[in-house]
DNA sequence: ATTCTCACCTGTTAGC
DNA sequence: TGCTAACAGGTGAGAA
């Protein structure tokens, strides 16, 4: 499940690998994809020009001015090679470029993967996310946390919030401070703010140079597994033993979602 | 207004 | 052994 790191991993593959060269055709193009954007054969054509990202959003910015906005969601990803793969099953979007021999293929076992043009709409949903994870700020989060009496947890993933976030990095950046994911928002101390807010940058930064996390599916453009995988606390540990206390992860749903955490490392608290 | 629940989808895993 | 049912999870629409 891509989330920020694993995004950023993609941009900076895709802009070594894919900046500057012009569509030649598309040989795949899936029907539930056109369904959400049914200009895309308009890339034909076009060139790439720069990749960016912005939270878990890739941005591509194409010579013709438009903008084609990504969303990898649960499964998707985005694979760039040389030879003439066979296609996968689960392959929505194939891209030829005109040199080089280059191809692009967008695969999404689970189909949740949005890609489409940026318009009106999707520009006011680039607009409404919250603050880089990687960059945030103890203040920033101070400001963020008072106003909501949701569990920690919920208000982590909101990407209206903090932008960038997933159920891995935020399952490990509260376990990092030692916030139980049930926590009420507006109830963290100032020092557990501080914490939490080191915590994210901490992982995110690490989680970066590592190239992401792949826990089962995700792959950079080259195919390449993230490596940060080896460093995961508490996501998907339940039934181990806590690397500080011994105590044993455990799992419960928070928001719909499997939230692991240490029970003696990440206590609830009354109040601030 | 804010917060929660569910649908979307399919490969994997648990359970009978 | 073979099958079915539950599960995973990011997001948005609709409900509470």
């Amino acid at each position: 499940m891509p989330e920020l790191p694993e995004v950023e991993t993609i941009v900076r593959g895709l802009n070594s690998m894919v900046k500057g060269l012009t569509v030649q055709r598309l040989p795949h193009v899936s029907p539930h994809l056109l369904k959400r954007e049914p200009q895309l054969r308009q890339l034909t054509g076009d060139t790439f020009k720069l990749f960016e990202r912005r939270g878990k959003y890739i941005i591509a910015h194409l010579k013709s001015g438009k903008r084609l906005m990504i969303h990898l969601r649960m499964s998707g990803c985005i694979l760039v090679g040389e030879d003439q793969r066979r296609r996968d099953k689960h392959d929505h979007l194939e891209i030829v470029f005109r040199a080089r021999r280059r191809r692009l293929v967008f695969r999404d076992v689970r189909k949740f993967g949005v890609i489409q043009f940026v318009r009106d709409g999707q520009q006011e949903t680039l607009n409404r996310l919250g603050v880089e994870a990687p960059a945030i700020t103890a203040s920033q989060l101070q400001a963020l946390v008072c106003q909501s009496k949701r569990p920690v947890k919920s208000l982590l993933l909101d990407q209206y919030v903090i932008a960038g976030l997933g159920n891995i990095y935020v399952d490990e950046s509260l376990y990092r401070s030692g916030i139980h994911p049930l926590q009420a928002a507006s109830s963290l101390s100032a020092n557990e703010i501080r914490a939490l807010a080191r915590a994210i940058r901490q992982i995110m930064a690490s989680a970066i140079k590592n190239l992401g996390t792949t826990f089962d599916s995700f792959l950079g453009v080259n195919g390449e597994t993230g490596r940060f995988a080896r460093y995961l606390k508490v996501y998907h540990q339940d039934g181990s033993r806590c690397g500080e206390c011994g105590d044993i992860i455990a799992r419960i749903k928070v928001g719909g979602r499997g939230t692991h955490f240490c029970p003696t490392c990440q206590k609830e608290h009354r109040r601030s």
